[in-house]
DNA sequence: CCCAATTTGGACTTGACGGTCCAGTTGCGT
DNA sequence: ACGCAACTGGACCGTCAAGTCCAAATTGGG
């Protein structure tokens, strides 16, 4: 997977991130089918033989560019995602995620669960990059609780990685009825709810 | 919208529902973006004029196939869905699900569910149709706990719709889970925690 | 049974897209 | 500054999909 030519030169390395960069915009905007890949020359000013020439084909690209979605999505999330080990912590999480959306005016759902729905059924590579991507993401959350319940702050018979994933889920389809309703406050109401599991795990 | 040519003899009925038939098979199948009106040709032996006589294109078309799925889902969960007004009813809906994910060895998702992430962001009637859809299934969840709250089986101060919204995020989001991770176990738990947070409101 | 409306068959057009190929240019170590 | 590898430009090809068009067949009411 993904082993096309590591770029050797700068220029190489920059002409590389380019594309994926641009990439990773359209398959937020027009959604995995609707990239194509004119519009990642247009969008470049790179040519054809460039794609190419850094991806084995369009598959390869679509997976890079999931690895790079994710490590957007983590890092926008910053360092709020080190401190999922208090309650108040999870607060300013969930606080964070719904203003996202407030600002993004309920527009574009999760950039990776939004692949999910279209890839996850018909491409197993992508469905694995996708699954590493969520992984990821719900690890902080475990580790978090882990440490909190280490920390006596959760019950000793509450299981962090089954809290972790409930959480998810509620993220995941919060984000979908915000998205399908354009309505930010549908993520609210399932973070609300998360909190409300999360807490029946507190001491 | 839909307002193609509504079939006025009987086999022009028949031939209207073959194509919208075979169209939600391979909507499923191969994604929103995967299906090719010659798929359909092929699955119907119908021919091209035919799409076009009973559908404006193939956007119409898509529309179409929403609803009938909507039909379709609904349907499916037969008389549960006028049952939950109890906690066993609740259950039983709940178990239906993972059950039917462990059939269909996590393949698949929630069928409106996955069309939200193709077609939401991009196709605003195909929203429209979708967010239709997802109302119709939550009603049947809202109205359910409203007669729970009018027996006093629901706290005075819970609020019914948005236990159902919480509720459908967890369903939404735990069979995302479930399809990238083909495992139906990530339902159960997010169908767990949805269940504790909608306990929180009981009497 | 006849005719007008409905339904059907399928050729054709147009355009987009993924992918290949090769020739030309640039960058970099020696 | 030389030469090889890395990089780039863009023409070209095959495929496939959406949509148009018109003529033929079928249907059903009067």
């Amino acid at each position: 997977m993904g082993n096309t030519h590591v770029p050797a030169t700068a220029k190489g390395r920059a002409t590389r991130e380019r594309i994926l960069q641009a990439a990773a915009e359209l398959l937020a905007e027009k959604g995995a089918a609707g990239m194509s890949l004119d519009d990642v020359r247009a969008r470049t000013g790179a040519s054809r033989s460039q794609l190419y020439h850094y991806f084995d084909d369009r598959d390869d690209l679509v997976r890079a560019v999931i690895d790079v979605t994710t490590d957007a999505v983590l890092g926008r999330q910053g360092e709020l995602l080190d401190h999922l080990d208090s309650w108040a912590g999870i607060d300013r999480w969930f606080d964070f995620m719904v203003q996202h959306q407030i600002e993004q005016q309920a527009r574009g759902g999760c950039p990776i669960g939004s692949l999910a729905g279209q890839l996850a059924e018909n491409d197993s590579a992508a469905r694995a990059a996708i699954g590493a991507g969520l992984d990821r993401w719900e690890a902080h959350l475990r580790d978090g609780l882990i440490r909190m319940k280490t920390r006596g702050k959760l019950r000793s018979d509450a299981d962090p990685a089954a809290l972790a994933t409930a959480t998810m889920a509620s993220i995941q389809g919060g984000l979908l009825l915000t998205q399908v309703r354009r309505d930010p406050h549908q993520l609210r109401i399932a973070l609300n709810a998360a909190r409300n599991n999360l807490r029946l795990g507190a001491t």
